[in-house]
DNA sequence: TGCTTGACTTACG
DNA sequence: CCGTAAGCCAAGC
């Protein structure tokens, strides 16, 4: 018996395929750098921000990816996450440096 | 089904 | 450097 087209067979398809992109983006970030949710998602990078509030059952570094000026949006946990894999901070502390620690955007 | 939220970003004053 | 505004679209309710 073939599907009813109300069965949804193909409906999200498409959006749904983006946050697992996203996801398979961040999944490439090495241990020492970070990406930004921007650079994640050009378009859309408050997607990117939804990706990554469910990233945790997906084998996704979350805490490296931070806001496009640096800063953090979790927290103190996703800082010392970041630390102990040396990203380096600049001063002040509160925003990851960039300019270092990065990772070129079209390595994704 | 429809409206509100929000791990965002860029542009502007 | 700080606040505001608009654009974005999946998730929640």
């Amino acid at each position: 018996m073939p599907r009813r087209i109300t069965d949804r067979t193909i409906p999200r398809a498409q959006a749904g395929d983006r946050i697992a992109l996203i996801r398979e983006r961040a999944r490439r970030v090495p241990p020492g750098f970070v990406t930004t949710y921007g650079d994640l998602c050009p378009d859309a990078p408050r997607l990117a921000g939804t990706a990554m509030r469910h990233a945790g059952d997906h084998d996704v570094p979350w805490w490296r990816v931070v806001r496009s000026d640096g800063s953090l949006a979790v927290g103190a946990r996703q800082r010392a996450l970041l630390q102990a894999e040396d990203v380096p901070f600049r001063a002040g502390g509160e925003r990851v440096d960039l300019r270092a620690a990065r990772l070129p955007p079209e390595v994704l």
